[in-house]
DNA sequence: CTCCGGACTGCTCATTTGAGCGCCCGAATG
DNA sequence: CATTCGGGCGCTCAAATGAGCAGTCCGGAG
């Protein structure tokens, strides 16, 4: 530790100039020590302190859209298996979830593997994937959830269809809504063909990739489409957030409430029961919701943007 | 050489992953091996990958005024011994020469040892060396030339003194012109009792401070004293640049001319003997009477500013 | 179907490197 | 003046590393 204030020139040029032959040019330490006249222990000295003194700066540079740092340190933080975090403007929720749609797209495109079984959700940001979803190694495709109306989207069909189309398996999906208004009603519907068929390749899906809602009215299309009094009572139960329409609470634990009757989609032990479940997350005001959703053990991978990985990095 | 164009998200953020883990946490390549479960020959390849892809960046930061990566490479492309090139600056001579002077009197305070007999020239730029002249080893310090008038300039016996009173050793300084209008004179009052003494010592100077002249009208103290004939004369015979007032050609070789015997000051022979003779050179118009000094046998080390440093990488 | 070329992987062995230790020199101290 | 202390230096030995090599997988051509 070498008091670097006192350090005169020609020592920080010695430094550099062995910084530099060893970092730059790949020469091995006794060469350089050889080439300058000193002893290779003097030079592993040099080197060591013109790390800890920042004459060598070592950086991760990120390539394209993607912060490499920051996507390493959350997947570091929360253990995930994926993690990439898209360095995008944020102030536009469409032009977000069109980046984060495009490298979920991407990563599909890279981990999917022969014989996998790709899973897909329900959600905006899941929709933006649409577009980009490249070539695909070969995998059935299987729709996880119902669908919830929302003006000018389209439904999940078209997205299984797609993805389906790019890997040349097989597209289960079924047109049903994402909730119903009773546990009876969505009963009935689970035992419609399409539905049960989807549904009996649910233990198989291998890889997913899920939506996050924060539980608050505005932050989550499951959360807006149960009446004010459900949606407080859920939150009274501890809810507050949802991944893929299944309930959480603050750290991540699954809370079971009268809604995952009057679902239409794959329940809380199946989910966790997939190998890879890729979470499509943004919007720094669901930070809270996301650390849940990570935290659980229903997400394994995540997509998201710098501004709420770095408030997921504080939280970690 | 993997191509960089088709690799997904997931293999950057592994490569980064490793990148972090080894050049930032300093962890071995067998220990993110083991936690990564990769090969430790694997994850050798992906540094290596990373590396030349540009995910890791490595570069050497400049400390202060100094650039080190400029001084580092002048220094190789020159063989120097000690080289300074200083970020700062360039449109104004005065404040050029000060950074310059400071610069070149902190490696001095640097390298001079108990011992050392150092010699110092005259020149603008050294004089401007006196104010920051710090605390030095113990040394004699010998004046090596005679001084032209310059309006409103120190001598360089206020430099000796100072670097002497600094230094605590013998100050050997005398009051005579540089050049002489004929060599008998030159001759005369080299045997003045204290220039006598200054040049007796000049073969035991083992450090030096020069100056460095384009041999132009304006671009040299030293071609501005002579007549407008003899200029010619001596350009027409290959001088380029003269080197505390010796004058060389344009790739470094020492030219004898008339100006030789006019002198009173330190010769070719004994300053090319003195171990390390740093020149303090500036202004990238004097390029190639400086790419002349740093290339001929009177020259071992530089300080410089980074406009001209870069100049004479060009070059060399 | 086989065969081939290329990419990728992990092995062995020689080289390089790091950690800890004792030595030496100079400065501060009794 | 002798002593002690601290920092810088280079040594030894074990661990880490790089280079070259052979096995394997895969896709395309014959």
């Amino acid at each position: 530790m070498a008091n670097e204030k006192t350090a005169g020139p020609a020592a920080l040029v010695l430094s550099a100039t062995v910084a530099r032959r060893y970092y730059l040019e790949g020469a091995s330490k006794s060469d350089i020590a050889t080439e300058l006249g000193l002893s290779r222990f003097k030079v592993a000295r040099l080197l060591e302190g013109a790390r800890a003194s920042g004459i060598v700066r070592i950086e991760l540079e990120s390539r394209g859209e993607i912060n490499l740092d920051l996507s390493v340190r959350l997947r570091a933080a929360y253990g995930l298996r994926h993690c990439v975090v898209i360095d995008c403007p944020d102030d536009d929720d469409d032009v977000l979830r069109m980046h984060l749609g495009r490298a979920a797209a991407e990563l599909l495109g890279e981990i999917v593997e022969s014989g996998d079984v790709l899973g897909l959700a329900w959600g905006r940001s899941l929709m933006a994937m649409r577009t980009f979803i490249g070539p695909l190694n070969h995998c059935d495709v299987v729709q996880l959830t119902g669908a919830l109306p929302l003006p000018g989207d389209a439904s999940p069909i078209e997205l299984v269809r797609d993805a389906a189309r790019a890997s040349g398996g097989q597209a289960l999906f079924y047109y049903a809504p994402m909730m119903l208004p009773d546990a009876a009603t969505a009963q009935t519907l689970r035992t419609q063909p399409e539905i049960a068929r989807a549904i009996a390749r649910f233990p198989d899906v291998t890889k997913a990739v899920v939506g996050v809602g924060s539980w608050e009215q505005g932050q989550s299309t499951v959360a807006d489409a149960v009446s004010d009094d459900d949606r407080r009572e859920m939150f009274e139960l501890g809810v507050r957030a949802e991944v893929s329409s299944i309930q959480v609470d603050a750290d991540g634990r699954h809370v079971e409430t009268s809604l995952s009757e009057r679902l239409v989609g794959i329940g809380a032990e199946q989910l966790k029961a997939i190998a890879d479940v890729i979470a499509i997350v943004y919007g720094s005001q669901k930070a809270a919701a996301v650390y849940a959703a990570l935290r659980s053990d229903f997400v394994t991978s995540a997509v998201t943007h710098t501004a709420l990985a770095s408030e997921l990095l504080e939280r970690a």
